[in-house]
DNA sequence: ATTAGCACTCTCCTTGCCGGAGTGCTAACT
DNA sequence: AGTTAGCACTCCGGCAAGGAGAGTGCTAAT
């Protein structure tokens, strides 16, 4: 049925779906005539509507409305008729310059780019980090941290900045730390997190009896430190944008939801972690996505790459009725240049 | 004029502003009779609230509506009548058990304590907290960070951790790097960050021509990471609470004004860094706030310390119509117990 | 000094009434 | 056949009028 649509029909959606995402208000058959050039009466269109609106990609909110597109009508435009939009030159160097701005650790480039992104989309930008026990140790490090509290400190490749601490070890003194910091790091070499993690306790096994206690009970902590996974970061910037779009700023029970899942981060969790794997982009439009503590929302994500392996995705969340054609070369670009960006690193 | 005011006047004063706080509607004469076990007409309390109107505490939307308290009644309110509502004992325990459960480094446990806080009084929190260049360091290691970059990892000892990004020093040893960062611990040995960085600079005027260049190079390059003063914290919690105001939900432009404070920190960190050095709660009403992108909004806030030192402060944003009584002992308690959990770090 | 009474003022809700936008259907046209 | 003009119909949104309710200010009596 999808693909039994004539080339009229499927302009018609189109034009439907781009009036609607830029005015937010039904669209009669009237505007598409004339936005066709007049070259057919709005009957006709109404005609065309009618069966548009029997294949499930158009509704109407009331007898004598105009017809909106539904969550189906906006997934075919999605995957068929969207015409992309080229990315401006000076938004591309934006871009640039804010992911080289980022020139702190991992997590401050991360934060400049979802900014600028959720600045040039006029929506919420949210970037994920997964759990960063698949990714390979750059250096380990064990640091005092104030009375008996010990830091583990673990760097990545990438950048990304971890630390855990450690309660009621007190008697290690200043040199045994450095000693043991530094044999880690041997056996971190080259190694995940993971990996690490079970390289410390085979170690653990064969040296607990027979070399000194003090590096046991060192091995024996470092590996109860990294027991439990991190578990993997969320940004969020632009909510404030949220209110931006009409169809929100207007019922304060959805927006409710939105904010308060914006807290909860295995939601957000949840609704992009479909992106990470797949190197292409993604698209949820409404109820799609299985959230259901957030319906009648849109998910523009892709993941971006450490080398091979994904760590993260990136992405916009908005109201189904989104700038499609503008958002999603941006989040591509936004993905891509992570990817670059820790590509070097 | 404000102590000119007699005993029965002010207790009139305090149920209006009860009322209110209750309803967020204006309050009317028969309502506050009523209130008082009818020892007064309405007639009588009307004659009051003229008083209290002229006075500047008391206002009317319209001429046939009850009275609404202004700025300056909900400050003599908080001034004057205020009667605190002791904490539940659940409550405190809650609470305890938070700062428990934050038992990573120093901003877990804040930002744990900040979250419950938030839940336990409905608005949004926030804790800022001061750059650490004032606090006393308790370790500093150089690692390796991927590529040619080196993190410059500093732990505070109430457990504040930060990492900056050295670029381009290919070419040091693991074995050079924990050299230089034993060195660096014993310049660090009790010092705060801003007297390491000053010590630095002085061994470098020494060192420089004498020692190994190796060495040389590494305090120079520690110097610049830590030459520009890391710029201090923002933790919010609980911003969807913010829509459960009535004042806000219902205007849309105003909650899009609070909503981009949120997202700058500048702005928050004016608004809560003068409760950062009194030691007693602040709080702030309305316009009082001399942060002009939101006027009628209230903080209620209080510094919490380190040892003697204010590192920080904690508090809640919200309307001007809180519910102080409650609001204020629970900011107080939370400051407190942060100042514990630091006590003992 | 307090209070009852009363006229007055505003808001808010309901109701009813247009005008506009847009549709579906039918009949005519190409 | 497909397309279009015409027309009756539906529904929304805005606006005005009216009435109920809440609350006030003032005056006169206690």
């Amino acid at each position: 049925m999808a693909s039994g649509m004539d080339d009229r029909t499927t302009r018609v959606l189109r034009h439907i779906v781009e009036d609607y995402i830029a005015t937010a208000e039904p669209v009669g058959s009237r505007t598409i005539s004339k936005k066709m050039g007049q070259t057919l009466s709005p009957a006709t269109i109404r005609n065309i509507m009618a069966d548009l609106e029997e294949a499930g990609f158009l509704a109407q909110p009331h007898t004598s409305a105009g017809r909106v597109p539904t969550g189906a009508g906006f997934r075919y435009y999605i995957d068929h008729l969207l015409a992309r939009q080229a990315l401006a030159r000076g938004e591309m160097d934006q871009l640039h310059r804010a992911a080289g701005e980022g020139n702190g650790p991992a997590d401050e480039l991360v934060r400049q780019v979802s900014r600028l992104l959720s600045n040039l989309s006029r929506q919420a930008s949210v970037v994920v980090v997964s759990s960063p026990e698949q990714q390979v140790l750059s250096s380990v490090s064990l640091m005092r941290a104030g009375g008996d509290r010990i830091l583990l400190v673990t760097v990545m490749v990438g950048g990304w900045v971890q630390h855990r601490l450690i309660e009621g070890e007190p008697d290690l003194t200043g040199d045994e730390l450095e000693k043991i910091s530094a044999y880690l790091n041997e056996l971190a070499e080259g190694r995940t997190l993971l990996q690490l993690r079970a390289r410390i306790l085979e170690e653990l096994g064969k040296e607990k009896a027979r070399y000194d206690r003090v590096m046991g009970r060192a091995l024996a902590m470092s590996a109860h430190a990294l027991a439990d996974a991190a578990p993997g970061e969320v940004f969020i910037e632009g909510r404030a944008n949220i209110l931006e779009q009409p169809e929100f700023a207007e019922d304060v029970h959805r927006l409710k939801r939105i904010l308060r899942a914006f807290e909860e981060k295995s939601v957000i969790f949840r609704l992009l972690d479909r992106a990470m794997e797949s190197r292409a982009i993604r698209v949820s439009v409404g109820l799609e996505n299985t959230v259901e503590e957030l319906p009648d929302i849109s998910v523009v994500a892709s993941g971006y790459r450490q080398g091979a392996s994904s760590v993260g995705s990136i992405g916009l969340i908005g109201p189904v009725r989104m700038d499609y054609s503008r958002v999603i070369p941006l989040v591509e670009y936004a993905a891509s240049l992570l990817t670059t960006m820790f590509e070097d690193r």
